[in-house]
DNA sequence: AGTGAGGGTTGATCCAGATCAAGCTAGTTT
DNA sequence: AAACTAGCTTGATCTGGATCAACCCTCACT
């Protein structure tokens, strides 16, 4: 993970079966041979560069889309050309979710970083979840787990002040990191701080005073994109700290 | 509507077939003979009294819940008392799909005032769905619809300001209860000045002097629960002139 | 009718974070 | 290597809404 551009292009077109990711996507605990069946409805992309989109909101849903490697945000444009980013998605999250009720995008999907994603139509996608009782199951975790996720953020932007929401979104992302299989101190920020003080309900200037004062407090340190995280627990500790001032204050 | 005091407990007990809320809830668009079987599995509750809880926070999982009358709270309670409120539902509204992935509630839900609820106990639902393409689907749409909705509520909470919070709020109220039958215009609040700043992440204060400001600019009358909006168009163009004044000023 | 408690309202003050304004840096283009 | 550009940082100032502090209803219970 120290040389980001180091992509491998050779495991793009991989079959579910063989991808590192079956522990996070779609896959996960189905049998194999209707880890088969998924497969072969699957497309792969070729790699996808920065700021691509995936789908711009009011488009046609035809497919879910999964991050094989790389990034993307996904964000609400609203009428003046302003935004709301509401995710950065990793390795084997699911994008488009929010599109099946309406069979329309309700958010657009633009690539961070050179990305490979898998397309699967939504269609055949439902047929074969209504043969494969697993396959379905999985499907009701997969939202299920994005709602919870959801309502985390409703959380952290109703109750959380700035440098609160900043040390859970860098744990956030540092446990993401780890689960993929890479380090969880040291990664590199395929966004902006731009899109990350949007993201957190935040302005840009507060988001690179945090990292300054954060470096300062021998929490982390930065050098622009790249981000070493020097004390996790420090991190902790402004959550729970925040917490217990709270407790004395007796705020809602 | 007027005399919110009138529940009709004779219906209470009615099968989906004969509810009304047929077109809102998990039987939308499925055949009679597929809504018979998903009647069989439905538990219905005698009415809940105000400050019951469905669930609480980590309980196991084991029922969806639909409320059938009345309205339901769901809020994530923080180690030291406080709260985040997280979702007021109305009739047909489906709580609970924020538990499916880890088989435990990441929420709780309290009973707003004298309600009833339908109980869907999961697994068996789960296995109706594996054999009703149609039950599966619907049920899809309606995590999606979840997702969909708190993804605008993210939106809001990241980018909106205080006035257009409460106008956004009591407009979607205002929808809710007149796709449900009732008058759009002329409502009782079954949640505390409280509860609504709590999910608005405004203070109580300011959500009153909203109040009270409203009124004296004639889009509502307001006395205690009882709302009137005078002038719904006044309330979306809240929403829309604050848009155009960030036009001007470039925000993002 | 009196008392108490839980909302709700209103006013005064405060402050976290937004906004405004420069200047800085690393890449990119010419 | 000069000129541009987009993103980032830093400082100064401003402000929307939080917080603090009374006070006021309404209703439930004696």
């Amino acid at each position: 993970m120290n040389d980001r551009t180091v992509i491998s292009f050779e495991n793009i077109k991989i079959a579910c079966s063989g991808c590192n990711l079956v522990t996070l996507c779609l896959p996960m605990g189905l049998d194999p041979d209707d880890v088969e069946q998924l497969n072969k409805i699957i497309k792969r992309s070729r790699p996808l560069h920065r700021g691509d989109h995936l789908f711009m909101e009011s488009d046609r849903f035809n497919y879910l889309y999964v991050v094989k490697t790389g990034s993307v945000k996904t964000y609400a444009p609203n009428e003046d050309g302003g935004e709301q980013v509401l995710g950065f998605h990793l390795p084997g999250e699911l994008i488009g979710l929010d599109a099946i009720e309406e069979g329309r995008h309700h958010c657009s999907a633009k690539v961070l970083e050179t990305s490979a994603v898998c397309e699967i139509p939504f269609s055949q996608f439902v047929e074969l979840s209504s043969t494969i009782p697993s396959l379905q199951h999985q499907m009701y975790r997969l939202l299920s787990r994005e709602i919870s996720h959801d309502e985390e953020m409703l959380a952290l932007l109703g109750k959380k002040n700035a440098e609160e929401r900043l040390a859970d979104f860098l744990l956030s992302l540092s446990q993401r990191f780890k689960s993929r299989g890479f380090s969880p101190f040291d990664f590199y920020l395929s966004m902006s701080r731009h899109e990350i003080g949007n993201y957190l309900g935040l302005a840009v200037e507060t988001i690179s005073r945090l990292f300054t004062r954060f470096q300062d407090e021998g929490l982390l340190k930065v050098e622009r994109k790249h981000i070493q995280l020097v004390n996790i627990e420090g991190l902790h500790v402004i959550l729970r700290r925040e917490q217990r001032e709270e407790n004395r204050r007796q705020i809602t």
